[in-house]
DNA sequence: GTCATTTATCATGC
DNA sequence: GCATGATAAATGAC
């Protein structure tokens, strides 16, 4: 059973699976409103893990994956960008 | 340094074998991560298995084996030693707590 | 030496 | 067919 478990484990390992919709949404909103710094501290990183039900080195993996694709074109980005600073935005002034 | 040796299993395009020597001694120059061949690989991990910290000897003569700088030799272990160690800790996450199966 | 990271590459989802 | 998450080389801080 072990084995099994072991196996299953190491097969799962680079399988892939999308996160979920509102995981992906706590991720956007914390980049998005650290734009100018992007890199989240490690207790940040842990907050951001529970909240989304996700591991510290997936959470680290999404903002490694954020920070270069972003750079790499900005452009395509733009709108996401918008939605979310509109977002938080309208949240502090609420 | 440009890893010039054989890609078990997979495609790269250039480096025919029998090109005279310097011909393609300005290519890649400054090409980056090249992954390495399964070869490669596994004479790396097979040294690892003995050693997870390789000392001078075995690095030069790996590297001379394997068509790799010393300093790339030095770095994969490192890299190799940090994979393990998250290896730990993703198995100990798993197994503990957590909803089994 | 460790370790967070950058970058390219890989593998999968859809 | 690209978007996305995970991994593999390579760098740099410390």
């Amino acid at each position: 059973a072990v084995m099994i478990l072991r196996s299953r484990f190491l097969d799962a390992r680079r399988k892939r699976r999308n996160f979920s919709k509102q995981a992906t949404e706590v991720l956007n909103e914390y980049f998005y409103s650290h734009l100018s710094n992007p890199y989240p501290s490690e207790e940040a990183k842990e907050e951001l893990a529970k909240k989304c039900g996700i591991t510290v080195s997936q959470v680290s993996n999404w903002f490694g994956n954020k920070r270069i694709r972003y750079k790499k074109n900005i452009g395509k980005f733009q709108e996401e960008a918008n939605i979310y600073a509109v977002k938080t935005a309208v949240s502090v002034t609420q | 340094m440009k890893n010039e040796g054989s890609y078990g299993g997979h495609h790269h395009p250039s480096a025919p074998h029998a090109a005279p020597a310097g011909f393609y001694s300005s290519v890649n120059k400054n090409s980056k991560r090249c992954p390495y061949s399964k070869f490669q690989i596994r004479e790396l991990e097979r040294e690892f298995f003995f050693n997870v910290y390789i000392n001078k000897e075995k690095r030069l003569q790996l590297s001379r084996m394997l068509n790799l700088t010393d300093r790339q030799v030095k770095i994969w272990f490192q890299n190799r030693r940090m994979k393990e160690k998250k290896l730990s800790r993703d198995r100990l996450q798993y197994f503990s707590g957590n909803p089994l199966l």
